[in-house]
DNA sequence: ATTGAATGTTCTCTTTTTGTTCTCTATTAT
DNA sequence: ATAATAGAGAACAAAAAGAGAACATTCAAT
């Protein structure tokens, strides 16, 4: 079990390797963690080393080497680090304060549920064929959420809402190809409001 | 059986755990469960050893370790139902077999990391901005895989990755405004493959 | 090859934080 | 009354955090 002081060298030297793409000095950890002594650095790395965390070249500069393959689990926490901002073109960017993402905030919670999306109607929405998205149970939904919605009773989809001024439903598809369909409000019954959405690329 | 104020201290502890990755101090806790002296904490989570719910690394700091028989009661772990498949004008159409996600399955693994996306270089590919990332921490990648690639080592950009017969390397954005652009290999440093990605519409 | 600055290594020391063990008091249910 | 449960808090032990000096090694400029 690392320590506080050894978790925060540890996710410094990561986020670092990663933005830079070489690993930092002793003297840059401490000022990256906040405290001056090099020495103390050096403890921390040696146990991180020992943990099978981290490879350290001997006396060689910058001679960290993340161990990727031994970062077994860590922590029990659905927590992954976020590094930081990517654009075309610039360096990583740091983000302040939010240093990991919990999934647990991002999802967990009792009226979600999940449904896999067959089709391309939200394409242009960023939503793809086989993705996964996250629906939050609920009857009502704001003009412009993403909802499922059942149609008569029987067909459900997943269409962007706009409510008509005469009392009437636009179910509205993200792709050029189709087109909204209106419905009068007593034929849909709002099943959910997709509140995430996730991909895997494996 | 469980005192309500040693039930309270579970529940504390495990809810800190989930969250934040370690186990909290005494000290903490006594907050966390709303009172002072933490010689009292320190008698419940004794008595929580004892019951086999915990494991306390004696004398060390942050020492608790949550037993996995506490976890299975609670549900903690971070899953969530998957409902079924969603096509535009179909019934949802049950999943047989796999009726939950575990997004501790999805995404969570050691070598992984997550970037928050700026910009519309990739929105074909359904990655927009604002969007996270989930990076897989490798040295190399296959034709056709979206890496994060440092360049000189100095730029960071997340393209789609294609190696070109004379050794050069081309990297394509998704996003038909803009042009994919050729690098001597040497320039190319890969960072890391995108795996997952995931957005959240709160 | 030489040299000097930068960096890694090894210490010892102090301070701070946290865990452990007590004793004491109060409340509540039986 | 008695026992079980709650809680406060003091005193001490131990771990963790940190400073910083002294020395060893590397590395790049000359």
């Amino acid at each position: 079990m690392l320590t506080s002081s050894e978790k925060k060298t540890l996710k410094f030297i990561q986020k670092y390797c990663i933005e830079k793409g070489y690993s930092p000095t002793l003297t840059e950890i401490a000022k990256g963690i906040g405290i001056k002594s090099k020495g103390v650095v050096h403890r921390y790395t040696k146990t991180l080393e020992s943990l099978n965390l981290i490879s350290i070249s001997s006396h060689r500069k910058r001679g960290i080497v993340l161990n990727l393959e031994a970062y077994e689990n860590q922590s029990v926490a659905p927590i992954i680090p976020l590094l930081g901002r990517i654009a075309a073109g610039q360096p990583i960017e740091a983000i302040e304060g939010r240093e990991e993402i919990n999934l647990a905030d991002f999802i967990m919670n009792p009226d979600r549920f999940a449904l896999q999306v067959s089709g391309d109607s939200m394409i242009e929405a960023g939503i793809l064929d086989g993705d996964t998205v996250i629906i939050k149970h609920q009857n009502t939904a704001e003009n412009g959420d993403i909802i499922v919605a059942l149609i008569d009773g029987l067909e459900a989809t997943l269409k962007r809402l706009k409510k008509l001024p005469d009392g009437m439903i636009l179910l509205i598809p993200e792709n050029k190809l189709m087109e909204g369909l209106i419905y009068e409000a007593k034929r849909i019954q709002i099943q959910g409001v997709v509140v995430g959405q996730l991909r895997s690329y494996q």
